[in-house]
DNA sequence: TGTATTTACATCGCGTACGATTCAGTTTAA
DNA sequence: TTAAACTGAATCGTACGCGATGTAAATACA
């Protein structure tokens, strides 16, 4: 990493910018189903693993409590989402899909497949980027900032 | 690329982590000159070049007047920015740096090439990640979405 | 010329995103 | 066994980020 100025500085905003680009793109895909990215996010890793507190899904999505816990509540307000307290820790709260949630999953995996294939990203190298992704991410983990 | 589901769900999350793990680290950095990052990446277009209009630095940095406006706003109330009527399109609005913003740059890059370089990302091909990420921004550019 | 469209900016509503604080419940250790 | 330290959530304040709408100025064009 020779001359960090002005390559990282790129380097930010090109991720900065990717970042805002996929969030439009899912935004749209997800429109018809009144969901944003970061709800189809918690879908994703509930769809994976259901019945998760609070804490690991803000574990898995990096997210903090102060933005997790509105996501939460609003989803629960669609209909989507189950908070019961619980019984081993009473702090701790147990976040379960709804029949709606779950007996929507396959339709929403395939709209946003579709969106990802009339998107078609010409000639990107989606494995190479996903490792260099990964390994800045992971540095990133053992970074005190 | 084969196989979109899963590989590009991860590569859209991958990318939204790295965003706001940059976001962070950058916002450690600018802490002390009481800057965000997104009003970092003002200067860093007007540094370039002073004395944009409004839109022009939202072309730049892919941000709409919804998002860049209050932004702007706020520097103007921070003292770093100008904003005067454009005489030759009266819609039209001329963001100039104050002495302060100006006076400021030396260090606020000092700040953040510091940080960079005791982040040191380990084994980071930070050439080909940007390039990837660039193929990648461009195929954003010539979609419908 | 006069009207229709477009453009530049402003504002609004909604939904993240994050650090800081608060509070109740849990664990640790003296 | 308590007091102290810690942990999981909730809440608050500030700042994006975006689509939609509003308004005035500029441009197109019939």
């Amino acid at each position: 990493m020779e001359k960090p100025t002005k390559l990282e500085q790129q380097l930010c905003f090109e991720v900065y910018k990717a970042s805002s680009n996929f969030s439009k793109m899912y935004a749209k895909a997800l429109e018809p189903f009144n969901l944003t990215f970061p709800q189809y996010l918690v879908l994703l890793v509930l769809w994976e693993e259901d019945g998760l507190l609070t804490k690991n899904i803000g574990e898995r999505l990096g997210l903090g409590t102060g933005t997790l816990n509105p996501i939460i509540n609003r989803m629960i307000e669609q209909g989507r989402l189950v908070k019961e307290q619980s019984q081993s820790d009473k702090r701790a709260f147990t976040i379960s899909l709804t029949e709606k949630a779950k007996s929507e999953q396959a339709a929403v995996e395939q709209a946003v497949l579709d969106k990802l294939i009339s998107c078609d990203f010409m000639g990107v190298n989606a494995i190479t980027l996903m490792k260099n992704l990964k390994e800045l991410n992971a540095s990133f983990k053992t970074m005190d900032l």
